[in-house]
DNA sequence: CATTGTGAACTCATTCACAGCG
DNA sequence: CGCTGTGAATGAGTTCACAATG
C-alpha cells in the first residue's frame, strides 16, 4: 500500500459506492470491470475512480481492467466493513424500528444489537427482530457489555444532545444522527447526519431554479 | 438582490442548516443573531456563513447581525420552502411509514398526500395518517389529479428503478431516494440519495483512521 | 465600533493527458 | 493495444483580511 496522501472526504463516500455497484455487478455475473464501466454506473468520472482507487494502492490491471471480487475486498479492508459492527439503537418509534428492520444492514456487517427508549410502556418491549427494548439509563454499561462501537440516534429532537452526551460518556465515538438537530460533541467523536429535510431543501431549491446543480 | 454567481452545492444544503437553527434561536427567544453565533451553532467558519448569504442577498445590518425571524423568511424564499410541496411514498415498510409519520415533515410544508405499494395486502388499508394505500399502477394519474411534485422511494432496491421511471414520467422531478440503489433519471430529473449504508461506511472509516475527517 | 459584505489568497477536489505496463 | 496509475492543469469551494457602514 501507498504513502497515504490526504484523501478527500467525498472518495470515501464514493467508496461505498462503488462497492455496493461491485456487489450488483457481481450479482450479474461480471468478473471484471473498466474504470469506465464503474464510473457510469456510479455517475461520476472514470478518472475519479482510478484517483480514488489510487489513493490505497493499486488494485487494476493495465490493459484489462478491476476484478469484481478482488476490488470488492480492497474496498472492504479500506472501509473497514471486513468485520461486523455492533450498534446501539434510540428511540424505538418509526424510524428506529424501520431502522432496525433494514435487512441491508444487517448482511453487510451492521449489527443492530441494542434498543433504547425512555418510554416506560416500551422499555421491556420486545421488538420485531426479538431484542428487548433497554431503559436509556442503562445505556453506559450495555454499551461496554455488548461491545458497541456506533450509537444511532433516532429520537426526537428534543432528546438528541442528551442521547449524544450519554453516548460520548460510554466512550461511543461514532454516532449515526437521524434528528434535525446538529449536536455538539468533543473531537473524538465522529457524526453523521442524517436529515430528510435538508434533503427536501435542496430537491425544493432545484426545483425553483430549475437546474440540476 | 444581487447577480446570481454560480453557487455551491454545499451552500444550499447550509442553508437548510442554518434555517433549522434560526428556528431553534427563534425558540429560545433571539431577536439578532451574529454570523459568529450562528456559524458556531452550525459548525462551520464565519466567514462561510456570510458568503453563502452573500450569494442571495444583503440581508444584515452591519455592527449588529441579521434578525432572525427576518432571515428565516429569506432563506425559505431562496429555498423555495415558502410554500407547501405535495409528496407521494413508494414502498409502505417500516421506512416509508417512518417517513409519513415524521412530524417534521408536514409543519415544514412537505405534505405526505399518497401512499403506493405493489402488495395486494397492504393495497386498500389506511395508514397511519389516515392515507389509503394505493395501487403503484395509479401512480400516474393519481400524481397528476394531486398536484404531486416529489417522489419518495422506500421501496426494496429491486423494485427502486421501476418506481423511478414511473415517476420520470409521471412528470415528477424531484426524487429522494432511500434504496441503496443508484437509479438513472433523465436530467430533468433531480435525484436525492439517502443511503443508511453510506454513512455508516464513513463512520467505520473514521473510526479505523482514528482521524475525523 | 462591532459586524457585515466581498475581492483576493488559499486550500481542496476533479479532470486531463499521457506515460507505464500487462 | 487497451486500460490503469498519476503528475500536472484546471476548477471549485473555503477562509482571510479589510474596506464599507448602520
Amino acid at each position: 500500500m501507498k504513502k497515504t496522501t490526504k484523501v478527500p472526504k467525498a472518495t470515501i463516500t464514493r467508496l461505498s459506492i462503488y462497492y455496493r455497484q461491485l456487489e450488483l455487478l457481481e450479482f450479474d455475473g461480471y468478473r471484471m470491470v473498466s474504470s469506465e464501466k464503474l464510473a457510469w454506473l456510479c455517475q461520476v468520472n472514470p478518472a475519479q475512480v482510478r484517483k480514488d482507487l489510487g489513493y490505497f494502492g493499486e488494485f487494476g490491471v493495465r490493459g484489462v481492467g478491476y476484478d469484481v471480487i478482488d476490488l470488492q475486498g480492497q474496498i472492504k479492508k479500506i472501509l473497514a466493513v471486513n468485520r461486523d459492527w455492533n450498534l446501539a439503537v434510540t428511540g424505538i418509534g418509526n424510524l428506529g424500528s424501520a431502522f432496525m428492520e433494514r435487512q441491508n444492514l444487517s448482511w453487510r456487517g451492521f449489527k443492530c444489537v441494542a434498543a433504547f427508549d425512555n418510554d416506560p410502556r416500551k422499555i421491556g418491549q420486545t421488538t420485531p427482530s426479538g431484542l428487548k427494548i433497554k431503559d436509556i439509563k442503562d445505556l453506559d454499561w450495555v454499551v461496554d457489555e455488548l461491545d458497541i462501537e456506533i450509537g444511532v440516534i433516532a429520537t426526537p429532537p428534543s432528546a438528541a444532545q442528551g442521547v449524544a452526551d450519554l453516548f460520548v460518556d460510554s466512550r461511543v465515538n461514532a454516532i449515526l444522527n437521524f434528528s434535525p438537530t446538529r449536536i455538539q460533541v468533543p473531537d473524538c467523536c465522529m457524526v453523521e447526519n442524517i436529515d430528510f429535510t435538508v434533503r427536501l431543501d435542496i430537491l425544493t431549491y432545484k426545483l425553483n431554479h430549475e437546474i440540476g446543480i
